[in-house]
DNA sequence: GTATGCTTAAAACGATCGTTTGATTTTCCC
DNA sequence: GGGAAAATCAAACGATCGTTTTAAGCATAC
């Protein structure tokens, strides 16, 4: 009965810890969830906190695996000319996706407290957190620098945030803009929103240089330029 | 004395808030960072709740207005035509990132409470919260929908849910990478930061439809276009 | 000077939090 | 089947939470 009682632990705080955070859930509410004793927290997982990873952990670590999987696959298949942008960010988006997918139920929960995390800045949870990204982070980054090296390093970082804050807010909200409190996506599959969030990020991370003197502007961006993108002043 | 307690109030509030969460974040600490009387907060405001949403109309009440009024001066200067994806871009992030400049320190802290709204489901807070945006949405959903005709309406409304999610991103985390514990965007001021993810998030909206077939590609896009974006399967 | 309305102060309220304890039950190996 | 180990249980711990209460300052108007 061990590993079914702390099965049921995860699962319960997965779906707690999504819809209502981290603070404002108790044990209390995880245990009663989950049909189990209060003490068994503590027990199996140590804190609350620990509780925590331990669901992160068990989320993220076939999701990295596979991302880095794909990224190995596309740059032995792409050669020395390295993968293009879209295909790269494929790699990046589309495992949480297929995740979701697999999961069900469960795992949409799962998805939106990854979202919660991602804005959530308890320092200790998040240094926690985060210590399963920073290989995967690093590697895509410097794919994508290969993948567009007209763009200052710096730059393309940045946009990898961008890239990451889309994915966070679409996994969170479900692709739908969290202020139409109309239903504006009715029947969005989770496919749909990964093409759409896909083209998105690709399209943003190509996009052309700060100095447009040197860099192209794609025709659909281009059909009649604004003034030098209203940095500080009035429109 | 009144208006100079409930000033401190909000501003301790905020930043607290800001720092380690609504439901991490006590009375105590918010009172004792003012240097204000405890029972202050609820004489000032009626409940921790309100004092929340008290921070956030102080501070978006002129964002959102100063949004729309710059989309309305880019609506009427351009005519019956509308005004392009970038500008309508730039009039929908530029205001928060402009009230960081004006702000100096304590608006760096509003901008990361922001993204942590973005990302809380405490639903009775979220309405509230959400009320400022609806029609400032909504309006600039329309003009989307407006710059791009060729694109699926509800395709544009989930784009602008993409970039309304690297803003917030781009807020709570001043467009580092939370993942680079290394600080690798050094010095990037917010006036850079704006101007990067203007450009990512016009890029993003106006990026080719789903289905290529009719739409022409952003040559900078396609200097190699992969398989049909993977949506599902394997790489 | 006294009364009145607004603000602050100190203290306590009941509730709930994460965690721990110690006893009890279940499991599993010999 | 007996006994050690693992797991569950009820109960309580001390702490902290948001909120309320009651009294004390402190202006201004009579």
């Amino acid at each position: 009965m061990a590993e079914e009682t702390k099965e049921r632990i995860l699962d319960a705080a997965e779906r707690l810890f999504a819809d209502s955070g981290f603070s404002a859930t108790s044990l209390r509410d995880i245990t009663g969830e989950a049909g189990v004793n209060l003490a068994s927290v503590n027990y199996h997982f140590g804190s609350k906190e620990a509780l925590l990873s331990a669901i992160l952990d068990r989320r993220f670590r076939p999701i990295n695996d596979r991302r880095l999987a794909m990224l190995d696959a596309l740059e032995t298949e792409a050669g020395e000319r390295g993968p293009a942008v879209e295909e790269i960010v494929a790699a990046l988006v589309g495992p949480p996706f297929e995740s979701l997918a697999e999961l069900e139920h469960c795992g949409a929960k799962f998805l939106k407290l990854v979202g919660q995390v991602h804005s959530r800045a308890s320092e200790e949870i998040r240094v926690t957190f985060l210590r399963h990204f920073d290989r995967v982070l690093a590697r895509f980054t410097a794919a994508f620098q290969r993948a567009l090296p007209d763009l200052d390093p710096d730059e393309v970082a940045t946009r990898v945030a961008f890239v990451v804050g889309a994915m966070a807010h679409a996994m969170t909200w479900g692709g739908r803009s969290p202020f139409a409190s109309r239903a504006s996506r009715p029947a969005g599959d989770s496919a749909r929103l990964l093409e759409s969030l896909t083209r998105f990020a690709a399209a943003g991370m190509a996009a052309p240089r700060r100095d447009p003197i040197a860099g192209p502007i794609p025709a659909s961006a281009a059909t009649h330029v604004p003034a030098p993108a209203a940095a500080g002043g009035s429109p």
